[in-house]
DNA sequence: AAACCGGGGTG
DNA sequence: CACCCAGGTTT
């Protein structure tokens, strides 16, 4: 059995020697400001919120200015930094706040929980940072860390993970310099232990860190899963000339197939004689819709529906682009083919 | 173009 | 209770 020193005492030290003091919020601490800054924080980064946060005090001094202004005013300042759905909930916490407590916050979980706009984690970070009382957090940053630490698998989002989360962060967080500690935490996962490329050298919690120990950092936290691959649909345009031959199109260099020779889409079958017109002069001849099939990549399924159509006289002639190309199946072009093309292309 | 995210809403 | 969404930005 080691000595090692604890999670809260490792962050702790480092929030002393290279945490972040001197951030607006952390003046003249109270739970109002916290909560205002917690809540500008979940949608926005430190830089951006700085001054939404000044502008915001200057003109709501405390949360009875903010329940008698007008709800136009408070979401006049909120522009430009979104959501304005929790510019309202501020605002509808701001009066329940004067309405059931006299204007003076609750210092427990339970009943900031109440007020609209506050779950567990703020009202944590609010018992924690302004009351300086024993209480949790757990927002994107922490779990991060958490995971890490932990080589939590699965996705925060089930319940069971989720669950398993909040414990731990019960668990570390400490009796004493709990507001450092809950400081300290979002600080870690927003500057080092990030997303992407964490660094751990410079991490208190390295030589513990169960994914740091092999490598594994990017499995954590798990990702969501796709359950459902959401479905796109298109049309493939098989347009051919009286000699067979087909119309192919360059697609642009990023993207999907991107580089590769494709048959045109249009939105849908019904816009075949549109399309025809327009590059052509002509509508095609019989256009016929054949059998839907499904394509998928990582991350959706594309249902195409291909549809013949046949172009009288030389259509060839009509345009001579660089990212066009009309395809002779017995002498084929030398060209990349989207996977679906090229197996549409052999039925031909 | 997808992942991200605390809380609220919905089934 | 479990799941899913809104919303703007980041990667």
């Amino acid at each position: 059995m080691s000595n090692r020193p604890s999670l809260a005492k490792r962050v702790l030290t480092w929030f002393d020697q290279h945490g972040r003091k001197d951030l607006p919020w952390q003046q003249a601490i109270d739970p109002y400001r916290v909560w205002v800054s917690e809540i500008m924080l979940q949608q926005t980064q430190v830089r951006t919120v700085i001054p939404y946060f000044q502008r915001f005090m200057a003109t709501f001094p405390t949360v009875v200015d903010l329940a008698d202004a007008p709800v136009d005013e408070v979401l006049h300042l909120w522009t430009g930094l979104g959501y304005y759905a929790r510019a309202r909930n501020l605002h509808k916490a701001a009066r329940q706040v004067c309405s059931q407590y006299d204007g003076v916050f609750p210092d427990s979980v339970a009943a900031l929980n109440t007020l609209p706009g506050i779950g567990r984690s703020t009202a944590g970070a609010i018992i924690s940072i302004a009351f300086g009382q024993r209480a949790a957090i757990l927002d994107g940053n922490v779990k991060r860390v958490l995971a890490r630490y932990h080589a939590v698998a699965g996705w925060p989002g089930q319940t069971a993970v989720h669950r398993a989360l909040w414990e731990l962060a019960e668990q570390h967080t400490p009796g004493h310099r709990v507001a450092d500690y809950s400081q300290a935490m979002m600080d870690l996962g927003a500057t080092l232990c990030t997303r992407s490329r964490p660094r751990c050298d410079d991490c208190p919690l390295a030589r513990d860190c169960a994914a740091r120990a092999d490598g594994s950092q990017a499995d954590f936290p798990g990702r969501k899963p796709r359950k459902v691959l959401p479905v796109r649909n298109t049309v493939f345009l098989i347009l051919q000339d009286e000699a067979g031959t087909v119309l192919l199109q360059r697609r642009p260099p990023t993207g999907i197939w991107g580089g590769l020779w494709c048959f045109p889409e249009i939105k849908a079958t019904t816009g075949v004689d549109e399309w025809c017109l327009d590059h052509f002069g002509q509508a095609p001849r019989d256009p016929q819709p054949e059998t839907i099939f499904r394509h998928t990549f990582s991350h959706y399924h594309l249902d195409i529906q291909p549809l013949r159509a046949r172009l009288a006289g030389n259509p060839q002639a009509v345009m001579a682009a660089d990212d066009q190309l009309w395809y002779n199946v017995a002498q084929p072009a030398q060209v990349g083919l989207a996977a679906p093309v090229a197996r549409l292309l052999a039925t031909l």
